[in-house]
DNA sequence: TTAAATTTGTGAAAAAGTTATCAAAAAGCG
DNA sequence: CGCTTTTTGATAACTTTTTCACAAATTTAA
């Protein structure tokens, strides 16, 4: 199996390509995807191979297949369709971003337990939680994005799986239970944001005005 | 150095922990903390062993000794604090989640560059992006949260970094060009979506009552 | 007190991931 | 065309990270 930052690297290298195509090149090479990403060129190289991605020995890669066979690795011509839980703070922001259309990912509805959530609008339909089964099996949705709060997110979690949801995208601190053929993406922010701390306070940079130590 | 994915997997051991202490447990073992994170009890003590945390043999760790050591190694009793620049969807998500607090940090100001984003209330002050180097300077910043538009972040941060800041949490999408002393975590949601797409779509679990192969 | 059971800590082994090396292919050029 | 330069692709070497294995310590219990 590819590992997931192998798969994170070529859509970087993906998007450096389409800056590189509307600058109206015609080819690419591995030091110039390896300078914009900030990776060696022979990672590159390296990633490519994992997919089979070949170029021409001296002639680097032909941006116009090279964008064609990103289309099929990542389905680019097919619209990618997600549900989100918990119409929070941090569900409403992802709600309103407009970036992921244009990547063709839609955040088809949101799911609430909160009755002055299902009422808002929000540019999506919002529905009770009750509903989520129906919606998942009618729509043939795999992933779901979970913007519960902590405390409820294994309980709703157990219920998505049920539902045969295989993937998630976990932004509560949870470590959640799943079976073996469930994906769980985590975004922890505490944890980014603690592990950044930690860093600076070790760090012997810091700024010299500064006269007690604070963090 | 330390590693990122370490520090935070002992974040997580602490948590689990806490959890202990407040269940009324005295001590706790390896193998506990490695079920409750998901990872093996090897890879705890190995953990522990890097941040010179040691146990008894047979007896475990002592809960209230280890809380006390992750108190000094992350500065549990210490306010941490840092700014967020672009008060948009997910800047305000940030600023009105009130977990950081219960875990001593502080987003203590945000700047922007719209005036209807200064003058709005949320909480905590707004100023314009003009008067961050002040702010830092004054108030010994460290660290800053990025949530702007992914075409000004490169020269935010040019700023920001001429004004001392030396960690960054960086929610756009853009490969920062820092100083190499300069750290930074990416949050790229796009690329943790992707990836789960990708992975979906490659599973055998797909729900079977699908017909047409939607994603 | 001795034996049995359990758990740590560590060094070795294995696995995973990254970087270096270099032959081969292709392009440019005199 | 033949020589030089550039760049890929494959493999080897290296590095990092995780897992394994087991001695040493400590507790429990007989
Ligand atoms: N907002 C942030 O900046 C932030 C930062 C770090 C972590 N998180 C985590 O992200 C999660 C969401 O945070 P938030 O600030 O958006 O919280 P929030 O309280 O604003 O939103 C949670 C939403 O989930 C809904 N909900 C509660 N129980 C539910 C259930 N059983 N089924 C469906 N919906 C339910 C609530 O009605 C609410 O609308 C939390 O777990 C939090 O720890 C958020
Ligand atoms: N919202 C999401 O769910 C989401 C998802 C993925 C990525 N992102 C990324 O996060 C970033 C922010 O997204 P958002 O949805 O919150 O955007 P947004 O447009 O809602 O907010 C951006 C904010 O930054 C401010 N701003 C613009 N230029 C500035 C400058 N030079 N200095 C200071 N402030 C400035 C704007 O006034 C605005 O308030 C973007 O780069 C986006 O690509 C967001």
């Amino acid at each position: 199996m590819i590992i997931k930052s192998n798969i994170q690297r070529v859509l970087r290298y993906q998007h450096c390509v389409s800056n590189f195509y509307e600058l109206g090149f015609d080819k690419i090479y591995s030091h110039n995807l390896a300078e914009a990403v900030g990776v060696s060129p022979e990672q590159v190289r390296k990633d490519f191979s994992e997919f089979g991605i070949r170029g021409n020995k001296r002639g680097g890669y032909d941006i116009h297949q090279l964008l064609d066979t990103f289309q099929d690795i990542f389905h680019g011509k097919v619209d990618k369709r997600t549900i989100l839980i918990g119409m929070g703070n941090i569900g409403s922001a992802l709600v309103k971003y407009r970036g992921f259309k244009k990547k063709r990912i839609s955040i088809l509805a949101a799911f609430d337990i909160d009755p002055s959530k299902i009422k808002g609008t929000y540019g999506i339909p919002v529905y009770h939680f009750d509903e989520v089964d129906k919606f998942i099996n009618e729509n043939c949705i795999h992933t779901a994005i979970l913007s519960v709060p902590v405390v409820s997110v294994q309980q709703v979690t157990d219920e998505l799986v049920k539902s045969g949801i295989i993937g998630f995208l976990n932004f509560t601190p949870a470590i959640l239970q799943v079976p073996a053929h469930v994906v769980v993406n985590n975004i922890d922010l505490y944890l980014e944001l603690e592990s950044l701390f930690y860093y600076i306070r070790t760090s012997e940079h810091r700024n010299i005005n500064c006269k007690e130590d604070k963090f």
